[in-house]
DNA sequence: TAAGATAAGAGGGACAT
DNA sequence: ATGTCAGTCTTATCTTA
C-alpha cells in the first residue's frame, strides 16, 4: 500500500512562520492569496522577517542527509493514523536469500489476511471512506495540514459518539473542516466549504449546528479583520485601503454595530467605503464577489455605515 | 453601465404555546 | 414539538444619473 506525501501545493519560499518558528513550508489560498503556514495553520503577514534555514545545523552533506527526517508521519487523517504495519511482497527473506515458493504462497495468504483484518470494523470502513475524501476536500479548498488534522479529530469524535448514523459522510466532513477552520482563525465561510465540497449549503449548517451542539464546542467568533484582509487581497486592493478599512472595522466593531451582521458584508462594504475615501475605481459588484455576498448587501450595509458613522 | 430603490421570499434565532 | 415574529440576506426587477 503506498502512502504518499501530501500532495498540497507546497511552495519553499524565503520565509520562515513566526508563529510556530519551525517551518519553511508554506500553502497559498488561491482565493484570498494568503499565504498560510502548513505546520501551524496561522496566516502569515505579508512583512515578515526572512529566513529560510532549517532549525538544525549540518556540517557535511552526510550529516545533513541524516538530519532531515524522512518517512510517513502519524496523522489522525488515517484511519489508522498511520501506525499499521504492514506485510510486504518481499521475494527474499531478512538474510537476503530468496524464500521458496511454499513460503512466499503462505506470506501470500498472511498478506491477505492482514489486510483483512486492518479494515475490519465497520468504525475502520467509515474512517477510511471519510478520509478519502478528506484527502479530496484538501485539494480542492487548499487546506493546510494542521486543519486537515483537526478536521480529522473533530471527525472521529463525531464517530466515537455515533454522531454520524443517519448522516451523510460528506455533510459532517464539510461540517468539521468549517469548525476547524473557524478554531484556527482560518476565515472560510460556509458557502466556500458547501461549493469546494459539493454539500449543499443546507446540509453543512446544519451538521455544523449538530457538531456544535452535541460537541460542546465553544467556537471563537470570527475576527472581522481577517475577513477585511480575505476580501481586500482576493480583490487586490492598495495597503493603504486595506489599513484604513481595519481601522474603520475596528471601529465599528467596539461600537457593537456589526452585531449579528454578516462579517463578510460587513468587510465587504467598510472596504468599499474605504476605497472610494482613496479614490480607488472599485465597484460594488467586483467587491461584492470577492465577498461572496451581493450587491444589495454592499449598499445596504454601505447605506447604514455612511448614515451611523457620516463617513 | 454603475448605483440606488423596492419587493418578495428563504432560513434561522428567540420566544411562547 | 410547533407556530409566530422581527430581523437579515438574497434574488429579481425597475429607475436614475
Amino acid at each position: 500500500m503506498h502512502r504518499g506525501y501530501s500532495n498540497l501545493k507546497m511552495q519553499s519560499s524565503s520565509l520562515i512562520c513566526s508563529i510556530c518558528k519551525k517551518n519553511d513550508k508554506f500553502v497559498t489560498d488561491p482565493e484570498s492569496e494568503e499565504i498560510i503556514c502548513s505546520n501551524c495553520g496561522q496566516v502569515i503577514p505579508d512583512n515578515i522577517q526572512v529566513s529560510n534555514r532549517p532549525e538544525w545545523h549540518g556540517f557535511s552533506i552526510l550529516q545533513r542527509n541524516s538530519r532531515s527526517r524522512t518517512g510517513i508521519p502519524t496523522s489522525l487523517a488515517r484511519h489508522d493514523m498511520g501506525l499499521a504495519t504492514i506485510i510486504g511482497r518481499p521475494d527474499r527473506d531478512a538474510s537476503g536469500q530468496r524464500i521458496d515458493a511454499a513460503m512466499r504462497s503462505a506470506m501470500e495468504r498472511l498478506r491477505t489476511w492482514d489486510l483483512r483484518t486492518q479494515v475490519h470494523t465497520s468504525t475502520d470502513r467509515n474512517l477510511i471512506q471519510a478520509f478519502n475524501e478528506l484527502d479530496r476536500l484538501k485539494d480542492r479548498l487548499c487546506l493546510p495540514d494542521p486543519i486537515v488534522e483537526k478536521t480529522a479529530y473533530i471527525y472521529r469524535k463525531a464517530q466515537e459518539r455515533m454522531l454520524i448514523r443517519g448522516r451523510t459522510v460528506s455533510g459532517i466532513l464539510a461540517a468539521a473542516v468549517y469548525i476547524a477552520c473557524r478554531e484556527s482563525g482560518t476565515p472560510k465561510t460556509l458557502k466556500d466549504i458547501s461549493e469546494g465540497s459539493n454539500v449543499k449549503l443546507k446540509e453543512v449548517a446544519r451538521s455544523y449546528r449538530m457538531l456544535y451542539f452535541e460537541l460542546d464546542l465553544k467556537m471563537p467568533i470570527i475576527d472581522p479583520i481577517r475577513c477585511i484582509a480575505k476580501v481586500a487581497n482576493k480583490s487586490k486592493l492598495s495597503e493603504k485601503t486595506k489599513r484604513q478599512a481595519a481601522e474603520i472595522m475596528n471601529i465599528v466593531t467596539k461600537k457593537e454595530f456589526s452585531a449579528g451582521k454578516d462579517p463578510m458584508g460587513m468587510a465587504a462594504s467598510i472596504l468599499y467605503l474605504a476605497s472610494l475615501k482613496n479614490g480607488e475605481n472599485i465597484t460594488q459588484k467586483h467587491i461584492a464577489n470577492a465577498a461572496g455576498v451581493t450587491e444589495v448587501t454592499v449598499r445596504n450595509r454601505a447605506k447604514d455605515l455612511k448614515d451611523k458613522f457620516l463617513i
